[in-house]
DNA sequence: GTGGTGACGTTGAAATCTGAATAGAAAGGG
DNA sequence: CCCTTTCTATTCAGATTTCAACGTCACCAC
């Protein structure tokens, strides 16, 4: 029946949107300005930096980039020619391979970081009160969760 | 001097920047799944059906859009190509030219308004409550002035 | 073990996106 | 008027992303 949003979550829908797409864009274009890495780069070079043995299966590392299996390969085979990371198969499972952070990685991830990170505090972070964080850091664990849930049930048959 | 986030703002940002990705991707699908359109699509049929005429300018679409000038273009020749919008030279303004809405716009955008918004609203409207909404509708209307504003003055080379 | 089934990544072709360069037209002096 | 500058949108080449089809291997039942 309710097949539309009242008009105060249609604000709030529009405001996140164009908000999002918009602090997206300009953090990409901070980090292209003060270092050689883009968005996907950064947070491959993050993930990788604090997995243990600083590598990651490429499932893994798909799964938290919410990044399609081909698009991650290409993604690791551009960082693989910029020396930032390297891949190896899996010893376990011969069908896997893995990604694993070279010391040219973790170096540019060094450089890049306080350079994003201001990026992040001046075009967002600093702005927010701590009731702010708050409620966001609420909602969005919440609706990552979620999220998560449901396509971890959409992709298990256990239909009905 | 402080080039790092606190832990609790680390958190926030990064259940941001996660679930946001993902919310994204999914309404994708969603669209994909019960209509025709894409995301950006169907977030160009919204405007042209709200603006005067039916019809904008290209710059006044993509400044909305958050689309580069060029992938703009390449996103009307696509839609017009499937009959979605039509592309007019501007009268005013002969440099200028604009999208127009085509009936089978309208339709397409009227079929597939009720399925987005239900993907809307399962996914993340329903499970904000009236406080978490009026919350982020803050931040982000005043983050998406920010932004428009920080764009605006560093397109305007009245630098200093 | 043997065959079927599914999981893990990769590949190739086509679609899309970006950034620099460009054509066409408006705007503002001089 | 003429010239220079700026604005609008498009084009082109190249980079990225998607989608579907594969190849390889693990797993499970027989």
């Amino acid at each position: 029946m309710t097949e539309s949003l009242d008009s105060e979550r249609m604000a709030c829908w529009r405001a996140y949107i164009e908000s999002s797409q918009r602090l997206f864009t300009q953090l990409e274009d901070d980090l292209r300005t003060d270092s050689e890495l883009t968005f996907a780069d950064y947070h491959v070079l993050v993930l990788l930096s604090e997995a243990p043995g600083q590598r990651l299966r490429m499932g893994e590392l798909a799964g938290r980039l919410v990044f399609s299996p081909s698009r991650l390969t290409y993604q690791i085979s551009s960082m693989q020619k910029r020396g930032l990371v390297a891949r190896q198969s899996c010893p376990e499972d011969r069908r896997g391979s893995e990604a694993v952070l070279t010391a040219a990685g973790l170096l540019a991830l060094r450089e890049a970081a306080p350079h994003h990170l201001r990026s992040v505090r001046t075009h967002l972070m600093d702005d927010l009160d701590d009731a702010e964080v708050a409620c966001l850091t609420r909602v969005f664990e919440r609706l990552g969760r979620r999220l998560r849930a449901d396509r971890d049930a959409s992709s298990t048959p256990a239909d009905k």
